[in-house]
RNA sequence: GGUGCGGUACCCAAGUGGCCCAAGGGGGAGGUCUGCAAAACCUCUAUUCGCCGGUUCAAAUCCGGCCCGCACCUCCA
């Protein structure tokens, strides 16, 4: 059973094969966040599905070298670090430091390198020189240098887009038109107006421009002309990576990357999420109304490549989703007192064959989806054995197994149990002791067949929030419902 | 104008030629358990996959046409 990648390239789901001749080794770079701001649930879906892909080539057994880029210089943070009247530097270190932060919160991690664009100007900038050198390039009266597109003739060969065909003159720069050769020319450096950060390069004074950044820092950080997968979101395709892929390949004459993934917009309530048209909902705000594993749950609740709502509706489905296997595998824990064997899911032959389809729908192009349906159906036998073995009915072995494998899955799909709300947090000790106080006078009502005032303490701890749950081993409690 | 994506039950969402009278989640209905609840478990909730034709022994899945919704071609994950 072979991992397939639906590729952009191909537009076709092609065998996995890495380039490394021993078939080990796996080189993955995904376009990180420029750092002008926090990033929001739309930046993280892209974050969090790579991190999903990224843990299933682990588990594969592949060794994987995750690289995540930071651009941390660009337009956008020389405008907003003059609004907020500090340097861009420090501007981009602020939001450096709460991408982290934030990916964290969700589960997400770290790479395995995250270069940051202004510690790589120099092999940018030889990279530039080696553009013009080979006649892809040219420098303009300003300082820039720009790509020349129709030097490349594979141009387009991603975005399936045919330069003739483009609204060339739409919505352009007059003064860059005034400077390029042809319009689709993009910029490889751009020279610096007075104030703005600056490195000297054989130009004059100026910046790298963004689609070159990826295309060095992705042949730097992997020590390779050529990469197993580049990722990032559909809006990069065009022109991002299509520009990746020209100047790439342009000065290396070799492909530049072999499996292209692009993941699906989220929008918000049917309209696209993005910071331009100021809808998004960032991660700390997100937080207040929904725990992490709700958000990560319905992150991967579809698969990767298509559009995704957000929506309150939504949102409140993935919730209890999450609730239904957390529940079950805490009452499991309650009931093996001990943490099972991770691997104790090869003892049985049901474990077995979920996670055999599970495997087939994580390689059937990271179809989170369809594994989740495997997961879930393994939830309900888990309860079904729980309940047989709290009972003195049940086999052990085979509820260590289960549990075990649901560990498994949500490891892999990183909706793990330390995004869970803590449910029974957020009382002080006096009063989860006053709770427990109740829950014992209840208990003595009811042996006193006293149910009307059982049921009062009931409902009264009920419409504060607390949830009392009887069962032949006690009573339970815990906060929401 | 060009390039793509999607339309599957009340909602979300897999499935892209026979295993599909269509997975899974949410919701709803009934049941088991329970003093009653809750939780859990069981059953039911699309003979049908936007519409119309066609190909095929066989189509949600392929082909053609049409109708909707969305994205990209400009910074954006």
């Amino acid at each position: 059973m072979t991992l397939r990648i639906f590729n952009s390239l191909t537009r076709r789901k092609d065998d996995f094969v890495p380039l490394d001749p021993d078939g080990r080794r796996v080189s993955f770079y995904n376009c990180g966040p420029t750092v002008y701001g926090p990033f929001h649930i739309g930046n993280a879906r892209n974050f969090v599905v790579v991190d999903v892909m990224r843990r299933w080539l682990e588990h594969l057994g592949y060794t994987v070298h995750f690289v995540q880029n930071i651009t941390d210089v660009d337009d956008k943070i020389i405008a907003r670090a003059a609004e907020e009247g500090i340097p861009p530097g420090q501007l981009a270190e602020k939001y450096t430091k709460l991408f982290f932060e934030h990916i964290a919160l969700l589960g997400v991690r770290p790479a395995d390198e995250h270069p940051r664009a202004t510690q790589y100007v120099e092999p940018m900038i030889a990279l530039v020189e080696r553009l013009i050198a080979g006649g892809h390039a040219y420098a303009s009266e300003d300082g820039s240098v720009w790509f020349e597109v129709r030097s490349f003739a594979d141009y387009g060969k991603l975005s399936r887009k045919n330069i003739d065909e483009m609204r060339q003159g739409e919505r352009v720069d007059e003064e860059q038109q005034r400077l390029k050769r042809n319009a689709l020319d993009f910029c490889l450096w751009k020279a610096a107006k007075p104030g703005e950060p600056a490195w000297d390069s054989p130009w004059g004074k100026g910046r790298p421009g963004w689609h070159l950044e990826c295309s060095c820092m992705a042949m730097k950080c992997h020590h390779a002309e050529t990469i197993d997968i580049h990722s990032g979101g559909v809006d990069l395709q065009f022109p991002h990576h299509e520009n990746e892929i020209a100047q790439s390949e342009a000065a290396t004459g070799r492909p530049f990357a072999r499996y292209w993934i692009h993941n699906g917009f989220l929008n918000i309530d049917g309209e696209k999420m993005s910071k331009s048209l100021g809808n998004f909902k960032t991660i700390d705000a997100l937080l207040a109304l929904y725990d992490a594993l709700t958000l990560r749950h319905f992150l991967v609740s579809a698969s990767y490549r298509r559009e995704l709502d957000f929506t309150q509706e939504n949102l409140e489905a993935a919730r209890k989703a999450t609730r239904r296997y957390a529940e079950a595998r805490r009452e499991a824990a309650r009931v093996l007192g001990a943490e099972p064997a991770a691997d104790a899911w090869k003892h049985s032959a049901r474990a077995r064959e979920l996670e055999a389809r599970f495997a087939e729908a994580m390689n059937d192009d990271f179809n989170t989806a369809q594994a989740l349906a495997s997961l879930f159906d393994l939830v309900t036998d888990l309860n079904t054995v729980r309940t047989a073995v709290e009972r003195g009915a049940g086999d052990r072995g085979e509820l260590e197994a289960l549990a075990a494998l649901l560990d498994l899955f949500r490891g892999i799909l990183g909706t793990t149990a330390n995004l869970e709300p803590a449910e029974e947090a957020g009382l002080s000790d006096i009063s989860g002791q006053l709770v427990e106080l109740l829950i014992d006078v209840r208990a003595k009502a009811r042996r006193a067949k006293m149910f009307e005032l059982a049921d009062d303490i009931r409902n009264r701890l009920s419409g504060m929030g607390i949830v009392l749950e009887d069962s032949p081993a006690g009573t339970k409690w815990k906060r929401g419902g």
